[in-house]
DNA sequence: TTGCTCCTCACGTCACGTGAGGTGGC
DNA sequence: TTGCTCCTCACGTCACGTGAGGTGGC
């Protein structure tokens, strides 16, 4: 008969640790000295605790460990056993991406050498219901895509006044279908769950929920290049790919001021 | 001025969490109404919520994302990224080693079909003090290894009992120095911190504390090849490498009952 | 008698999720 | 007026580690 002390350096484990499974019903001493409450164990349950340590090792939670040992099913410690190899190969890719993503922002640190005003994250798209118009671009840039919203915007605007809908935040997206420099610019408000009747040049669509990896930026168009350069950066070093039309949400505009100007930058993502 | 709802969404977190960063001082409101106490928020700390939720992400503590926030410390932050990443890699090493243990038992249950009564664990051995006496042997197996225990073994408790040691636990352990079949067999009893005179054929030595594959064995010494046979399997599966003597301790002693007998069987592994 | 081990509470960990119970705003 | 959102507590999570305060055994 082993007291606490002992019988937990042969099994490598902490007496309260005994006391623990003790108490969940894990692992009952042999015996209970009825005056001290002193605890004692037979070495025959050391096999018990090696159980009970190896599957612990494992990453099963107590709760399962003492379905395990108190129920001789061959099969069940077999499913919870291909369970928790499914749960840990997870892991371990949910590691190596955060791995990668801590690189990308190291890379970022380098290139810059300041701290990350403007700090990348990956996020879900919100839902949106927005009412759209289109228009065509020669090319990016903001002496390309500038024109086309000062032609669109208003007109949309109007419209939304005359349906009396309440525009809330403006967002675009852009799409090049073909390989040339051809962009289509989407310019839009979203507005909630409002209904607008149809007109030719006006159309409502649902943007869909996606991965994006997301950055805010602080000043006029002019100077929005570098912030997607950064972005794209950062998706490249964090070994995600582009996967889709990168969104603009125009989040705060400020005429007097265009660099307290706040637009936020969503590129889609996947892997 | 968002109020907490819209602000949350924005940055895809729940509103509860707004509330804990700004319990913490992590991210306080712009203005809180003195009223209502209702929090308002301005599109421009989204930025900051962008660089807590990138750290948090990381899997930095907001103890440590609270110091990289107020401080501007680019040397501070790029330090801390790459003690993460150092981290992140032990991670993923640690979960990677982890899957092969669980696929080692899975296949020590393909091949028994039952339950482990004799699970494997991975563990540290304890320091011991041990008196020892060393004997040849042809080769392994009961055949072999008995008539060595039972000439050495009661010379040793003979010797033991004339200086007054008290015994505790029996303990083996084998080396073959060459690549002939000879075994050296180690045979000696734990003496705790006793001190014990010298005499010519017996040693006291320190067993070195070294992690080991160990398995509890139950029955008698002609059955152990079994036991071995799984435990080496199980080191071979897991990815670990043999890496030393091994040692056998004897827990349990049942000259009237050899099935009872227990054995622990302990392997040195490393990697 | 002095250490050493044992005992039973009970708090702390970490970043929130989840109610309970109540109030403000359109 | 009815939902919806907001507010402040405060408990629960998971597997223990770490005292506090006291007692048993050689």
């Amino acid at each position: 008969m082993l007291n606490i002390g002992e019988f937990a350096r042969l099994g490598c484990v902490s007496p309260r640790m005994l006391r623990h499974y003790d108490e969940l019903g894990l692992l009952k001493p042999a015996r209970v000295d009825p005056h001290t409450g002193y605890r004692g164990y037979e070495f025959s349950q050391l096999a018990r605790l090696h159980t009970l340590v190896a599957l612990r090792d494992l990453g099963l939670g107590l709760d399962q460990i003492g379905a395990l040992l108190d129920d001789t099913d061959v099969e069940q410690l077999r499913g919870m056993l291909r369970l928790r190899h499914a749960q840990i190969e997870q892991t371990v890719a949910d590691e190596q991406a955060r791995l990668k993503r801590v690189e990308a922002h190291l890379r970022a640190l380098e290139r810059t050498n300041a701290m990350p005003a403007q700090t990348v994250v990956v996020k879900q798209t919100q839902p949106v219901h927005l009412a759209e118009m289109t228009g065509e671009s020669p090319g990016f840039g903001n002496e390309n895509i500038g024109p086309v919203f000062e032609r669109l915007v208003p007109s949309l605007l109007a419209f939304l006044e005359a349906v009396a809908v309440t525009p809330r935040m403006m967002i675009a997206y852009y799409d090049w279908p073909d390989e040339d420099d051809a962009v289509n610019v989407h310019v839009g408000f979203d507005i909630g769950d409002a209904h607008v009747p149809s007109r030719d040049d006006v159309r409502v669509s649902d943007l869909p929920v996606i991965e994006v990896a997301s950055v805010v930026h602080r000043g006029d168009m002019e100077s929005i290049g570098a912030s997607y350069e950064g972005l794209v950066r950062w998706i490249e070093d964090s070994g995600y790919r582009l996967a889709g039309r990168s969104r603009e949400l125009y989040l705060e505009w400020h005429d007097d001021d265009p660099d307290a100007s706040l637009t936020e930058l969503q590129m889609p993502i996947s892997r």
